[in-house]
DNA sequence: GAGTATATGGTACGACTGTTTCACTAACGA
DNA sequence: TCGTTAGTGAAACAGTCGTACCATATACTC
Protein backbone atom coordinates (compact mmCIF):
# COMPACT_ATOMS: atom_id res chain seq x y z
CA UNK A 1 0.00 0.00 0.00
CA UNK A 2 0.76 3.68 -0.21
CA UNK A 3 1.87 5.25 -2.79
CA UNK A 4 3.35 3.39 -5.83
CA UNK A 5 6.56 3.84 -6.88
CA UNK A 6 7.75 5.24 -9.93
CA UNK A 7 10.73 3.95 -11.85
CA UNK A 8 10.32 5.53 -15.14
CA UNK A 9 10.75 9.20 -13.50
CA UNK A 10 14.73 7.80 -12.52
CA UNK A 11 14.85 6.63 -16.15
CA UNK A 12 14.17 9.52 -17.40
CA UNK A 13 16.09 11.33 -15.24
CA UNK A 14 19.03 9.36 -15.93
CA UNK A 15 18.48 9.82 -19.56
CA UNK A 16 18.59 13.75 -19.78
CA UNK A 17 21.24 13.82 -17.03
CA UNK A 18 23.53 11.49 -19.69
CA UNK A 19 22.54 13.97 -22.37
CA UNK A 20 23.92 16.42 -20.24
CA UNK A 21 27.04 14.39 -19.43
CA UNK A 22 28.24 14.17 -22.88
CA UNK A 23 27.16 17.81 -24.02
CA UNK A 24 29.20 19.14 -20.82
CA UNK A 25 31.49 16.92 -19.84
CA UNK A 26 32.51 15.28 -16.70
CA UNK A 27 34.75 17.27 -15.07
CA UNK A 28 33.13 20.49 -13.72
CA UNK A 29 29.81 18.60 -13.40
CA UNK A 30 27.68 19.48 -10.23
CA UNK A 31 24.68 18.63 -9.31
CA UNK A 32 22.92 22.01 -9.16
CA UNK A 33 23.64 23.17 -12.24
CA UNK A 34 22.64 19.91 -13.68
CA UNK A 35 19.07 19.60 -11.76
CA UNK A 36 18.78 23.14 -13.46
CA UNK A 37 19.12 21.71 -16.84
CA UNK A 38 17.29 19.17 -15.71
CA UNK A 39 14.09 20.62 -14.15
CA UNK A 40 14.73 19.02 -10.92
CA UNK A 41 16.42 19.61 -7.62
CA UNK A 42 19.62 18.32 -6.09
CA UNK A 43 17.22 16.72 -3.98
CA UNK A 44 15.81 14.37 -5.90
CA UNK A 45 19.04 13.76 -7.83
CA UNK A 46 19.99 12.11 -4.58
CA UNK A 47 16.76 10.75 -3.97
CA UNK A 48 17.31 9.07 -7.32
CA UNK A 49 20.88 7.92 -6.88
CA UNK A 50 21.73 7.97 -3.44
CA UNK A 51 24.90 10.22 -4.30
CA UNK A 52 26.90 11.93 -6.85
CA UNK A 53 29.38 9.44 -6.94
CA UNK A 54 26.31 6.93 -7.80
CA UNK A 55 24.86 8.97 -10.20
CA UNK A 56 27.86 9.19 -12.26
CA UNK A 57 28.31 5.68 -12.67
CA UNK A 58 24.77 5.67 -13.23
CA UNK A 59 25.46 8.02 -16.22
CA UNK A 60 28.78 6.26 -17.54
CA UNK A 61 27.27 2.71 -17.44
CA UNK A 62 24.09 4.39 -19.66
CA UNK A 63 26.23 5.75 -21.66
CA UNK A 64 28.37 3.26 -22.93
CA UNK A 65 24.77 1.34 -23.17
CA UNK A 66 24.17 3.47 -26.22
CA UNK A 67 27.81 3.72 -27.31
CA UNK A 68 27.42 -0.11 -27.43
CA UNK A 69 23.94 -0.22 -29.18
CA UNK A 70 25.32 2.39 -31.99
CA UNK A 71 28.49 0.49 -32.58
CA UNK A 72 26.57 -3.24 -32.53
CA UNK A 73 23.92 -1.13 -35.45
CA UNK A 74 26.92 -0.47 -37.47
CA UNK A 75 29.66 -3.05 -37.35
CA UNK A 76 28.21 -5.96 -38.75
CA UNK A 77 28.79 -4.50 -42.05
CA UNK A 78 32.88 -6.55 -41.99
CA UNK A 79 32.12 -6.77 -46.03
CA UNK A 80 34.29 -5.93 -48.55
CA UNK A 81 38.20 -5.44 -48.00
CA UNK A 82 40.06 -4.84 -45.13
CA UNK A 83 40.00 -1.62 -46.30
CA UNK A 84 37.07 -0.69 -46.51
CA UNK A 85 36.13 -2.50 -43.46
CA UNK A 86 38.90 -0.17 -41.45
CA UNK A 87 37.61 2.66 -43.00
CA UNK A 88 33.88 2.35 -42.30
CA UNK A 89 35.04 2.22 -38.83
CA UNK A 90 36.75 5.13 -38.61
CA UNK A 91 34.36 7.37 -40.24
CA UNK A 92 32.00 6.22 -37.94
CA UNK A 93 33.89 6.70 -34.90
CA UNK A 94 35.45 9.80 -36.22
CA UNK A 95 32.04 11.37 -37.31
CA UNK A 96 30.90 14.67 -35.78
CA UNK A 97 28.00 13.02 -34.05
CA UNK A 98 30.23 10.87 -32.17
CA UNK A 99 32.36 13.47 -30.33
CA UNK A 100 30.95 14.20 -27.44
CA UNK A 101 31.17 10.27 -27.30
CA UNK A 102 34.89 10.31 -28.12
CA UNK A 103 35.16 13.12 -25.70
CA UNK A 104 33.75 11.27 -22.82
CA UNK A 105 35.83 8.13 -23.36
CA UNK A 106 38.72 10.43 -23.21
CA UNK A 107 37.59 11.79 -20.18
CA UNK A 108 36.97 9.00 -18.34
CA UNK A 109 40.50 6.86 -19.01
CA UNK A 110 42.17 10.07 -17.91
CA UNK A 111 40.18 10.47 -14.62
CA UNK A 112 40.74 6.66 -14.55
CA UNK A 113 44.57 7.03 -14.30
CA UNK A 114 44.90 9.59 -11.12
CA UNK A 115 41.57 7.77 -9.37
CA UNK A 116 41.99 4.20 -10.44
CA UNK A 117 39.79 3.46 -7.59
CA UNK A 118 36.84 4.64 -8.80
CA UNK A 119 36.70 2.41 -12.27
CA UNK A 120 37.65 -0.81 -11.52
CA UNK A 121 36.00 -2.04 -15.03
CA UNK A 122 37.95 0.11 -16.97
CA UNK A 123 40.29 -2.33 -18.55
CA UNK A 124 37.33 -4.14 -19.38
CA UNK A 125 35.88 -1.01 -21.46
CA UNK A 126 39.23 -0.87 -23.53
CA UNK A 127 39.58 -4.66 -24.42
CA UNK A 128 35.79 -5.43 -24.86
CA UNK A 129 35.45 -4.31 -28.33
CA UNK A 130 38.02 -7.01 -28.78
CA UNK A 131 35.90 -9.71 -29.83
CA UNK A 132 34.04 -8.23 -32.21
CA UNK A 133 36.61 -6.27 -33.69
CA UNK A 134 38.68 -9.77 -33.96
CA UNK A 135 35.71 -10.91 -35.64
CA UNK A 136 35.58 -8.38 -38.05
CA UNK A 137 39.27 -8.35 -39.15
CA UNK A 138 39.47 -12.14 -39.10
CA UNK A 139 41.39 -12.49 -42.04
CA UNK A 140 44.15 -10.71 -40.95
CA UNK A 141 44.57 -12.54 -37.74
CA UNK A 142 47.43 -14.85 -36.44
CA UNK A 143 44.95 -16.83 -35.12
CA UNK A 144 41.30 -17.46 -33.74
CA UNK A 145 42.40 -15.89 -30.22
CA UNK A 146 44.51 -13.35 -31.73
CA UNK A 147 44.48 -9.79 -29.49
CA UNK A 148 47.54 -8.41 -31.07
CA UNK A 149 45.63 -7.65 -34.35
CA UNK A 150 42.98 -6.13 -32.80
CA UNK A 151 44.84 -4.63 -29.98
CA UNK A 152 46.78 -2.69 -32.86
CA UNK A 153 43.82 -1.56 -34.67
CA UNK A 154 42.26 -0.24 -31.90
CA UNK A 155 45.36 1.63 -31.05
CA UNK A 156 45.65 2.75 -34.34
CA UNK A 157 42.15 4.32 -34.19
CA UNK A 158 42.33 5.55 -30.93
CA UNK A 159 45.72 7.33 -31.70
CA UNK A 160 44.19 9.17 -35.00
CA UNK A 161 40.97 10.11 -32.58
CA UNK A 162 43.22 11.40 -29.89
CA UNK A 163 45.36 13.35 -32.73
CA UNK A 164 42.39 14.41 -34.54
CA UNK A 165 40.21 15.65 -31.42
CA UNK A 166 43.41 17.68 -30.43
CA UNK A 167 44.56 19.51 -33.80
CA UNK A 168 40.58 19.10 -35.80
CA UNK A 169 43.02 18.20 -38.60
CA UNK A 170 40.74 15.39 -40.27
CA UNK A 171 42.65 15.25 -43.89
CA UNK A 172 45.56 14.44 -42.15
CA UNK A 173 44.27 11.57 -39.80
CA UNK A 174 42.57 10.24 -42.63
CA UNK A 175 45.23 9.70 -44.88
CA UNK A 176 47.33 8.41 -41.88
CA UNK A 177 44.31 5.62 -41.26
CA UNK A 178 44.71 4.73 -45.32
CA UNK A 179 48.35 4.52 -44.67
CA UNK A 180 47.91 1.92 -42.08
CA UNK A 181 44.85 0.52 -44.32
CA UNK A 182 47.63 -0.08 -47.00
CA UNK A 183 50.13 -1.37 -44.62
CA UNK A 184 47.68 -4.26 -43.42
CA UNK A 185 46.83 -5.70 -46.37
CA UNK A 186 50.60 -5.67 -47.08
CA UNK B 1 66.90 51.01 -4.24
CA UNK B 2 64.92 48.84 -1.88
CA UNK B 3 65.10 45.08 -1.36
CA UNK B 4 66.26 42.72 -3.95
CA UNK B 5 63.99 40.76 -5.93
CA UNK B 6 64.70 36.80 -5.91
CA UNK B 7 63.55 35.08 -8.59
CA UNK B 8 65.48 32.45 -7.58
CA UNK B 9 62.25 31.53 -5.00
CA UNK B 10 59.61 31.30 -8.12
CA UNK B 11 61.33 28.89 -10.16
CA UNK B 12 61.99 26.22 -6.95
CA UNK B 13 58.53 26.98 -6.37
CA UNK B 14 57.95 26.01 -10.08
CA UNK B 15 59.97 23.28 -10.21
CA UNK B 16 58.31 21.50 -6.85
CA UNK B 17 54.81 22.25 -7.77
CA UNK B 18 55.65 20.67 -11.39
CA UNK B 19 56.29 17.72 -9.47
CA UNK B 20 53.78 17.66 -7.13
CA UNK B 21 51.26 18.12 -10.43
CA UNK B 22 52.78 15.23 -12.00
CA UNK B 23 52.11 13.25 -9.04
CA UNK B 24 48.64 14.13 -8.07
CA UNK B 25 47.53 15.19 -11.42
CA UNK B 26 45.61 18.28 -12.90
CA UNK B 27 42.14 17.28 -11.87
CA UNK B 28 41.79 18.27 -8.25
CA UNK B 29 44.63 20.36 -8.17
CA UNK B 30 44.33 22.72 -5.23
CA UNK B 31 46.25 25.42 -3.78
CA UNK B 32 45.92 25.32 0.10
CA UNK B 33 46.89 21.55 -0.33
CA UNK B 34 49.69 22.59 -2.79
CA UNK B 35 50.92 25.30 -0.93
CA UNK B 36 50.90 22.71 2.16
CA UNK B 37 53.13 20.36 0.02
CA UNK B 38 55.36 22.99 -1.22
CA UNK B 39 56.40 24.51 2.53
CA UNK B 40 54.95 27.53 1.18
CA UNK B 41 51.41 29.17 1.64
CA UNK B 42 48.49 30.03 -0.79
CA UNK B 43 49.42 33.67 -0.34
CA UNK B 44 52.62 33.21 -1.90
CA UNK B 45 51.58 31.04 -4.97
CA UNK B 46 49.34 34.10 -5.81
CA UNK B 47 52.10 36.11 -4.92
CA UNK B 48 54.56 34.21 -7.64
CA UNK B 49 51.85 33.19 -10.54
CA UNK B 50 49.35 35.74 -10.05
CA UNK B 51 46.47 33.03 -10.42
CA UNK B 52 45.86 29.71 -10.02
CA UNK B 53 45.39 29.74 -13.91
CA UNK B 54 49.04 31.25 -14.45
CA UNK B 55 50.28 29.07 -12.17
CA UNK B 56 48.77 25.93 -14.22
CA UNK B 57 50.31 27.64 -16.78
CA UNK B 58 53.56 27.71 -15.82
CA UNK B 59 53.84 23.84 -14.09
CA UNK B 60 52.12 22.52 -18.02
CA UNK B 61 55.13 24.98 -19.79
CA UNK B 62 57.25 23.55 -17.27
CA UNK B 63 56.44 19.92 -17.72
CA UNK B 64 56.54 20.36 -21.41
CA UNK B 65 59.52 21.51 -21.25
CA UNK B 66 60.92 18.33 -19.13
CA UNK B 67 59.68 16.06 -21.66
CA UNK B 68 61.41 17.78 -24.13
CA UNK B 69 64.76 17.72 -23.02
CA UNK B 70 64.42 14.02 -21.86
CA UNK B 71 63.10 13.10 -25.65
CA UNK B 72 65.86 14.98 -26.89
CA UNK B 73 68.20 13.41 -24.72
CA UNK B 74 66.93 10.02 -25.86
CA UNK B 75 65.89 10.77 -29.58
CA UNK B 76 68.81 10.69 -31.48
CA UNK B 77 69.48 7.24 -31.49
CA UNK B 78 68.43 6.91 -35.07
CA UNK B 79 70.25 3.92 -35.69
CA UNK B 80 69.13 0.67 -36.71
CA UNK B 81 66.35 -0.75 -38.42
CA UNK B 82 63.04 0.64 -38.60
CA UNK B 83 61.90 -1.86 -35.71
CA UNK B 84 64.87 -1.13 -33.44
CA UNK B 85 64.12 2.76 -33.69
CA UNK B 86 60.25 2.30 -33.21
CA UNK B 87 60.83 -0.31 -29.92
CA UNK B 88 63.29 2.25 -28.70
CA UNK B 89 60.70 4.93 -28.88
CA UNK B 90 58.27 2.57 -26.80
CA UNK B 91 60.66 1.23 -24.27
CA UNK B 92 61.05 4.53 -23.22
CA UNK B 93 57.63 6.35 -23.61
CA UNK B 94 56.02 3.09 -22.28
CA UNK B 95 58.65 2.80 -19.10
CA UNK B 96 57.60 3.39 -15.57
CA UNK B 97 59.53 6.72 -15.21
CA UNK B 98 57.56 8.30 -17.83
CA UNK B 99 53.68 6.93 -16.29
CA UNK B 100 53.54 10.96 -14.54
CA UNK B 101 54.66 12.42 -17.68
CA UNK B 102 51.83 10.30 -19.63
CA UNK B 103 49.60 10.75 -17.00
CA UNK B 104 49.66 14.86 -17.45
CA UNK B 105 49.32 14.15 -21.39
CA UNK B 106 45.96 12.55 -21.06
CA UNK B 107 44.92 14.92 -18.19
CA UNK B 108 45.34 17.64 -20.58
CA UNK B 109 44.18 16.55 -23.53
CA UNK B 110 41.09 15.37 -22.17
CA UNK B 111 40.49 19.00 -20.46
CA UNK B 112 41.47 20.43 -23.31
CA UNK B 113 38.54 18.73 -25.38
CA UNK B 114 35.94 20.46 -22.75
CA UNK B 115 37.76 23.51 -22.64
CA UNK B 116 39.88 24.58 -25.74
CA UNK B 117 39.74 27.76 -25.11
CA UNK B 118 42.49 26.95 -21.97
CA UNK B 119 44.69 25.42 -24.45
CA UNK B 120 45.41 27.71 -27.17
CA UNK B 121 48.54 25.53 -28.34
CA UNK B 122 47.33 21.86 -27.88
CA UNK B 123 47.87 21.04 -31.73
CA UNK B 124 50.79 22.01 -31.73
CA UNK B 125 51.63 19.94 -28.64
CA UNK B 126 50.47 17.29 -30.81
CA UNK B 127 52.10 18.15 -33.92
CA UNK B 128 55.24 19.12 -32.67
CA UNK B 129 57.12 16.03 -32.39
CA UNK B 130 56.19 15.06 -35.96
CA UNK B 131 59.85 17.09 -36.86
CA UNK B 132 62.22 14.83 -35.15
CA UNK B 133 59.80 11.86 -35.68
CA UNK B 134 59.91 12.43 -39.00
CA UNK B 135 63.88 12.94 -39.30
CA UNK B 136 64.04 9.55 -37.35
CA UNK B 137 61.56 7.51 -39.54
CA UNK B 138 62.38 9.04 -42.60
CA UNK B 139 63.39 6.17 -44.83
CA UNK B 140 60.16 4.49 -44.46
CA UNK B 141 58.50 7.81 -45.43
CA UNK B 142 57.36 8.57 -48.40
CA UNK B 143 58.58 11.94 -49.27
CA UNK B 144 61.03 15.29 -47.37
CA UNK B 145 57.65 16.55 -45.45
CA UNK B 146 55.58 13.46 -45.46
CA UNK B 147 53.12 14.23 -42.87
CA UNK B 148 51.30 10.93 -43.04
CA UNK B 149 54.08 8.68 -41.43
CA UNK B 150 54.50 10.35 -38.25
CA UNK B 151 50.83 10.59 -37.90
CA UNK B 152 50.21 7.31 -38.14
CA UNK B 153 53.57 6.16 -35.90
CA UNK B 154 52.38 8.69 -33.28
CA UNK B 155 49.00 7.23 -33.80
CA UNK B 156 50.37 3.95 -32.43
CA UNK B 157 52.39 4.90 -30.09
CA UNK B 158 49.19 7.15 -28.46
CA UNK B 159 46.76 4.60 -28.93
CA UNK B 160 49.15 1.53 -27.38
CA UNK B 161 49.94 4.19 -24.74
CA UNK B 162 46.45 4.27 -23.88
CA UNK B 163 45.73 0.80 -23.95
CA UNK B 164 48.86 0.10 -22.09
CA UNK B 165 47.76 2.67 -18.97
CA UNK B 166 44.19 1.86 -18.73
CA UNK B 167 44.77 -2.53 -19.15
CA UNK B 168 48.60 -2.77 -17.53
CA UNK B 169 48.58 -5.59 -20.12
CA UNK B 170 52.34 -4.52 -21.08
CA UNK B 171 52.82 -8.10 -22.94
CA UNK B 172 49.90 -7.54 -25.67
CA UNK B 173 51.01 -4.24 -25.90
CA UNK B 174 54.13 -5.16 -26.61
CA UNK B 175 53.21 -7.25 -29.28
CA UNK B 176 51.13 -5.11 -30.98
CA UNK B 177 54.08 -2.57 -31.48
CA UNK B 178 55.94 -5.44 -32.63
CA UNK B 179 53.52 -6.22 -34.99
CA UNK B 180 53.28 -2.46 -36.46
CA UNK B 181 57.51 -2.40 -36.59
CA UNK B 182 56.97 -5.63 -38.94
CA UNK B 183 54.15 -3.79 -40.72
CA UNK B 184 56.06 -0.93 -41.53
CA UNK B 185 59.45 -2.63 -42.36
CA UNK B 186 56.83 -4.11 -44.98
C1' DG C 1 -12.05 9.41 6.50
C1' DA C 2 -7.27 7.04 8.54
C1' DG C 3 -2.95 4.93 7.46
C1' DT C 4 1.13 4.64 4.68
C1' DA C 5 4.63 4.88 1.42
C1' DT C 6 6.55 7.84 -2.26
C1' DA C 7 7.81 12.21 -3.88
C1' DT C 8 9.37 16.90 -3.27
C1' DG C 9 10.48 21.73 -1.68
C1' DG C 10 13.25 24.55 1.25
C1' DT C 11 16.92 25.28 3.95
C1' DA C 12 21.02 24.89 6.35
C1' DC C 13 25.40 22.65 7.53
C1' DG C 14 30.26 22.04 7.19
C1' DA C 15 33.86 21.87 4.20
C1' DC C 16 36.01 23.42 0.62
C1' DT C 17 37.36 26.94 -3.38
C1' DG C 18 40.29 31.09 -5.40
C1' DT C 19 41.19 35.47 -4.05
C1' DT C 20 41.68 39.89 -1.27
C1' DT C 21 42.85 42.79 2.47
C1' DC C 22 45.66 44.29 6.23
C1' DA C 23 49.39 44.16 8.76
C1' DC C 24 54.01 43.28 9.28
C1' DT C 25 58.90 41.94 8.61
C1' DA C 26 63.30 41.71 5.73
C1' DA C 27 66.71 43.65 2.99
C1' DC C 28 68.51 46.94 0.49
C1' DG C 29 70.36 52.35 -0.98
C1' DA C 30 71.04 56.94 0.60
C1' DT D 1 67.90 56.30 10.51
C1' DC D 2 64.76 56.79 6.87
C1' DG D 3 62.56 55.67 2.58
C1' DT D 4 61.47 52.06 -0.44
C1' DT D 5 60.59 47.74 -2.27
C1' DA D 6 60.05 42.61 -1.69
C1' DG D 7 58.33 39.07 0.86
C1' DT D 8 55.04 36.87 4.05
C1' DG D 9 51.64 35.39 7.77
C1' DA D 10 46.67 35.49 9.28
C1' DA D 11 42.29 36.22 8.48
C1' DA D 12 38.31 37.11 6.04
C1' DC D 13 35.24 37.26 1.83
C1' DA D 14 32.12 35.54 -1.27
C1' DG D 15 31.12 31.71 -3.43
C1' DT D 16 30.33 26.54 -4.51
C1' DC D 17 30.30 21.88 -3.24
C1' DG D 18 27.80 17.40 -1.75
C1' DT D 19 24.67 16.25 1.50
C1' DA D 20 21.26 15.97 5.57
C1' DC D 21 17.34 17.44 7.92
C1' DC D 22 12.50 18.70 8.34
C1' DA D 23 8.30 19.56 6.68
C1' DT D 24 4.71 18.71 3.44
C1' DA D 25 2.33 17.21 -0.62
C1' DT D 26 0.77 13.34 -3.35
C1' DA D 27 -1.34 8.93 -4.39
C1' DC D 28 -2.51 4.82 -3.07
C1' DT D 29 -5.18 0.75 0.30
C1' DC D 30 -8.35 -0.10 3.69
Amino acid sequence: MGRPADPARRERTLARATDYVLAHGLAGLSLRPLAAALDTSPRMLLYDFGSKQELVAAVLAEARRRGAVRLAERLPVATGSVQERLRGIWAWISADERAPFVRLFFEVHADGLVHPENYPDQGEAITDWFGTLGATFRDVSTGPDDTVTPTLVMAVVRGLLFDLTATGDRHRTDRALDRFAELLKQ
